[in-house]
DNA sequence: CGGCTTTGACCCGCGC
DNA sequence: GCGCGGGTCAAAGCCG
């Protein structure tokens, strides 16, 4: 552990100053328009921190559903969301993204940014919220695959 | 000048 | 049928 991060860039000046805190996936299944808050507080926040616990297997199980069709859609569909520790919202994934739209949440006081990849085909979509009970703490939701190269012109 | 941000309007699905 | 909530598009303006 003496040696930097070979993912992560050593650029000091990078966006990565922020703090993984942690990493939910999404199978198929939605936010629960009827209380997201409990889902997140409930539900994200502990289902995370197994994902997190068990990722590099299956270990959250599926309920009852139909699990064959859910881990389909996964590969399919590629739903990720990631819990960051940040005061910025920008964070540098290493995608240019456009903002298309901001909507504000009913259970959230914070508006929720609408982010697509700039390249010409990429039908990948970025959410950006920030948590309602964390105000440090933004939710970033990826949607999608990029079906291009990363674009290494951003914080460079 | 180009790319991107911003905000409002519009649209869609669902519930009552 | 209408209202609510959420999501997307588009025109205008701004910034580098």
């Amino acid at each position: 552990m003496t040696d930097k991060t070979p993912t992560i860039s050593d650029s000091p000046d990078e966006d990565w100053s922020f703090e993984l805190s942690e990493y939910l996936k999404f199978d198929n299944d939605q936010w629960p328009d009827d209380d997201p808050e409990s889902f997140v507080s409930d539900h994200v926040l502990m289902n995370t921190n197994e994902v997190v616990d068990n990722f590099g297997g299956s270990g959250s199980q599926v309920e009852g559903s139909s699990s064959r069709e859910l881990i389909n859609a996964q590969v399919e569909e590629q739903r990720v969301a990631f819990k960051t520790k940040s005061e910025v919202e920008i964070l540098n994934d290493g995608y240019r993204w456009r903002k298309y739209g901001k909507k504000t949440v009913k259970n959230s006081p914070y508006p929720r940014n609408y982010y697509r990849c700039s390249a010409d085909r990429c039908p990948v979509k970025k959410r950006v919220e920030r948590d309602r009970v964390d105000p440090r703490y933004v939710i970033t939701t990826y949607e999608g695959k990029h079906t291009h190269l990363v674009p290494n012109n951003l914080g460079n």
